[in-house]
RNA sequence: CGGGCAGUAGCGCAGCCUGGUAGCGCAUCAGUCUGGGGGACUGAGGGUCGUGGGUUCGAAUCCCGCCUGCCCGACCA
């Protein structure tokens, strides 16, 4: 995009309202602007890091075979009513009437829905197991939204869901989910910790949340190094045998990981010292088995190979896909602005003209953007260099092809990291190279 | 939902106490100079002072109600 055509109001100073690092600077960066307390529009910039977030996830859930849908974010009550949940639900529910005075709600989770869904289309023991998911906007009336879009009260979320045969069956889909969580977290440029959460009235260890670390998480965790040190993407487990999956969860849950509520002094202790980590973190998904709750109530079964109906074990597992645009933040960031993983960035690499007119550094400037296009975020301003640097810091692009009069006599341009910083002098070729090759 | 704070130009703020036709910085627009880390000069545009009512000759300013946002706490992906 060539930045005098885009909607990317950039902000040198930060508005009040913003407390927290990631809402200042995606305010300042131009990703968002709140619309209500808790609800925001995404702009051009915001939307493609929410996108590729997505993609992301979309990519890892495919790869373990869970499938893809779309479910409505309205919702009818009566299907809450069959699972007890209508009356439950608290204030947090936002409820509204249809033209008949009918009761809906707009989804903040879809466990009734999909339970729906399988019950109107799977009938024998032969089509389980299945694992669905899907990336829908929720909304959770928060009684205090906050931090952004860490704490809206609309935010977009991955929801999956397993329906398995049998408690052996779930077991392997927990584990499974919990694989592609490792690799989707380390994809998206962050160190995720999974941590042993509470399992309420369902009991048993199949709850999991996924805490990525930042100096301003809500919460203190404690965790063994072992969770830093491990490549998921090189790691030899392959998520279609059961023996690999037991060997990912016994290596998982050997480690000790906790947050401050659930920390067990007497367990840290037995960490070596020299691999005792402590942070803070945000809670970016979170994983959980519970069985026939759903499916129970509301009549779920299959019919098994001898005839008797099969109540199916289920488990349900989220990732918060736009409170990870803030966590990643809130993870990434500096003084000068945000540092986007590779992965997420809106645009791989900003074309900064630092002389707006001049014939050199024009003709260098548009012949980058032709090879890099949707890449690259080309700031053609007619700005001073410095206002240019600053918005591209601020922005955080992976990379900074700076092109100016110095260089540019020279076919030189100069090639900036955004993190570490480092600078090099380069043909417009090698930098492309580099930019297109990273 | 309890406690606190705040709504004045796109953003950050002053003015309010002590009522008298709304101001500063940045941003925006035009022009000139400039050109490697938010540049300079000249000129210009932009505000129902959150909202409804009250007091008053006169309200951004005083009084009452309401709405919205932010912070702390309890709650949460």
């Amino acid at each position: 995009m060539r930045l005098t055509r885009s909607l990317i109001p950039t902000l040198k100073e930060t508005p009040a309202e913003a407390q927290i690092a990631s809402h200042r600077l995606m305010l300042r960066a131009g990703l968002v602007r709140q619309t209500a307390a808790g609800i925001y529009a995404w702009l051009p910039a915001g939307l493609r890091v929410l996108r590729n977030i997505g993609q992301v996830v979309r990519e890892e859930q495919d790869a373990i075979g869970c499938q893809e849908v779309l479910m409505p974010t309205l919702q009818p009550a009566d299907l809450w009513r069959q699972s007890g949940r209508y009356d439950a639900y608290g204030p947090e529910m936002l409820r509204v009437k249809d033209r008949h005075e009918r009761d809906l709600l707009y989804g903040p989770t879809n466990e009734e829905m999909i339970t729906d869904l399988l019950r109107q289309s799977v009938k024998s023991y032969r089509e389980l197991p299945q694992m669905l998911y899907h990336i829908q906007w929720k909304f959770r009336d928060e009684v205090r939204p906050r931090f952004g879009v860490m704490r809206g009260r609309e935010f977009l979320m991955k929801d999956a869901y397993s329906f398995d045969l049998d408690y052996a069956g779930a077991v392997l889909s927990y584990r499974r989910m919990m694989l592609a969580y490792m690799r989707t977290f380390q994809r998206l440029g962050v160190k995720a910790i999974p941590m042993v959460a509470d399992t309420g009235p369902i009991g048993g260890d199949l709850s999991h949340e996924f805490i990525i670390l930042a100096p301003t998480g809500e919460s203190g965790v404690f965790f063994d190094a072992g969770f830093e040190e491990i490549d998921w993407l090189a790691a030899d487990f392959d998520a279609s045998k059961p023996e690999d999956l037991e060997r990912f969860f016994t290596q998982m849950t050997s480690l000790y990981a906790a947050t401050d509520e659930k920390h067990d002094a007497a367990a840290w202790a037995k960490v070596p010292a020299d691999r005792r980590r402590e942070g803070r973190g945000i809670e970016v998904g979170h994983i959980f088995y519970f069985g026939r709750k759903y499916s129970e109530p509301m009549g779920l079964t299959v019919a098994g190979p001898d005839g008797a109906q099969i109540i199916p074990e289920m488990g349900s597992y989220g990732i918060g896909v736009s409170r990870l645009v803030g966590a990643v933040i809130e993870a990434s960031h500096d003084e000068a602005g945000i540092i986007w993983p590779d992965s997420i960035a809106p645009f791989r690499a900003a074309i900064l003209n630092l002389k707006q007119g001049d014939a050199t550094t024009g003709a260098i400037c548009e012949t980058l953007y032709a090879k890099l296009g949707a890449n690259a975020l080309y700031d053609d301003r007619d700005e001073r260099a410095g206002v240019k640097f600053n918005d591209a810091d601020l922005m955080g692009h992976p990379w900074q092809i700076v092109v100016g009069p110095r260089g540019a006599a020279n076919g030189k341009v100069e090639l900036k990291r955004r993190a570490g910083g480092e600078r090099v002098e380069l043909s417009v070729e090698d930098a492309l190279a580099r930019v297109l090759g990273a």
